[in-house]
DNA sequence: TATGAATGAGCCTTCATTCAT
DNA sequence: AATGAATGAAGGCTCATTCAT
């Protein structure tokens, strides 16, 4: 009990570190994030920071599980409120480019260690994890949920699920580089909800 | 004729370390690729490197540039040798695949510059322009061709050049971290196929 | 007082950067001293120079200023001491000659930085600076005690300040070249004792 | 003869690595002029300044000794026209201003190169044998042409021209950091005259 | 639990110099 | 007589990491 205390302080410190991580990361890059730069960031010194994290790519890579967290978290939510399947496929969506804008810090964070991961094999296996995971959850979850409500998909679930998580993937990144008026984001959301559900049929 | 012969040799060599750097970027990714890794790779001192590029950012620019053209060229190929619509689009999909398969050398650095890009300014602008040059193309070439072919698009066609790029960026980037079995890639390339196709009407 | 100790430790780290450098670049110039020398004169490592100095530019331009207080203080100190007019005048024409003796560390640093200062920007302003207030102290306080002791300047006394400011630092110059004999300094320093005096009028 | 058309051909192209090396190290000074910077200045390669000049110290200690015939053939010429003592010495006094004046391209470079040579024995050498030569000049030319004028000295002469020397160079050295202005400058100049002609008497 | 000091490896870049042509 | 290509040694600086306190 009485060492909660000292606990609860370092937690609080620890969630600090991750929090300043994660912004920094997300405005500067892996490449020219420093630790330095994350220990300014959370008002810390680099020794605190080295303290609560056995190395930066340790930091990182829990880095990378919230953000994973963060935005699965917003996407369920989206999803799981009641409403027809149209109303559902159209929520998600939009949550999608909700998280796009206002800087989207997560979706920065994981786009950028996404890359980081094609060629550093540690940070490889936790995003081939998060990957499945997200799958699963859009077979088990969302195609479930939507046969439930009576519609039947035309093809494969897997296929389908690699074929949206991708796709949501390719047009989070292009967005960083051609950031879309509101007009054609609506058009392009509007064009992949009509794909999405014409490929269940009732 | 023999005084081209003094300058094919430094042409020679700048194609060497384009080549290196090509290589090696596509090995460690742009973090963890020094100008020393590169010249070494090329087989010359770091001082050559130098002779030839500016900065290193300026190599890696040139590095970018060979990317995108390689491989839309390799996609225009597949697109241009004559047939149906629907052998062209099968045609330029399993390209796509084949891109992936050997390594991807492009593709990768392709990808990983394009996660720096987020936070690079100086890399930001050649991508934006690759990326709107891409969707010219789809639009002016592919888009016009199967019009054609007597295939009119239901959707806008700016739209379906955003959406399909999305897509396949995606998908590239997936791979490198589950990198499916030949069936599975199959039957995605079939979806995809089934999708594209049935956004346009005879 | 204990935690005075953990300050304490790298206020005198400074100091022995400090002491270093100026030792460095009296031995071998602005323009052949490295940052590595540097911390190989202060036995520590160069990471160790950059951790207490921000940069090679920050350093040097603090050695700038320790010369130039130790150099104005030791005139001072030779002028403040009490004496008639002539002895005042005789005592600092004499420690400026001191000052060449024994290497001279402050004054060929002070030589090599403002001939630096010719064309980089960074330390021309703190060296003008510099010279401005010599020229301040020669008017305020020199001259004014001057009066006090009855003698009154024939002339300008900016001119006067500027003229032996300039004369005192070219003598110093050219000396590194000629190292005059002793009888020879004596001889230099009487005739300019004496222009000095009939520049005055009891 | 046919020789001489070649040699005259090099002997032009060394002049202007030559007259290259004085503007740029005049612009850059010591420290900040590369080889390359000369080069192209002069409109030539790298490799053809190291044809003409051994190294480029060797160039370097060329353009010294051109500065120096250039300032002191300015300064012989001002003297030489026939006039009266005052005359003479006023117009030589004008003379060196109007060096500052302008640029000061030559007075610029041997300021930087005297400080170089404080630390540098290679340049030591010349710079002190250019020093000996200027004294010499002022003494035997300067000094003795006064007393044809039927000015005689009233202190030693040697002194008299080392204390002259110095001033100058210390003014010059100093108007780089506080480029006085035109009042400040003639006021300066007719306290220096007068003293130089109170050193004489009738 | 956290800090400040220090290290050492590595990075990008500059540059005098050499040499084949 | 001159060039272009290439080298290799520094140079200034950054940074993850360690450690005494």
């Amino acid at each position: 009990m009485s060492q909660r205390g000292s606990y609860k302080k370092s937690e609080a410190s620890r969630k600090q570190v991750l929090d300043a991580a994660l912004r920094e990361l997300s405005e500067r890059g892996y490449a020219r994030t420093s630790v330095s730069d994350i220990a300014a960031a959370a008002g810390m010194s680099k020794g605190a920071v080295h303290y609560h994290f056995d190395s930066k790519d340790d930091l990182i890579e829990q880095v990378l599980a919230r953000c994973f967290e963060a935005m699965s978290e917003k996407l369920r939510e989206a999803w799981d409120v009641s409403g027809t399947a149209e109303e559902r496929v159209c929520r998600t969506l939009r949550a999608m480019r909700a998280m796009r804008r206002g800087g989207g810090t997560e979706l920065r964070v994981l786009a950028d260690l996404m890359a980081q991961g094609i060629h550093d094999e540690r940070l490889r296996k936790p995003i081939a994890a998060m990957l499945q995971l997200s799958r699963k959850q859009i077979v088990e979850h969302m195609v479930v949920s939507l046969k439930v409500l009576g519609l039947e998909p035309k093809v494969p679930v897997e296929a389908l699920a690699r074929l949206l998580l991708g796709t949501l993937d390719g047009l989070a990144l292009h967005a960083f580089f051609e950031p879309a008026t509101e007009a054609e984001s609506d058009e392009t959301e509007r064009v992949l909800e009509g794909i999405v559900l014409s490929l269940f049929e009732r």
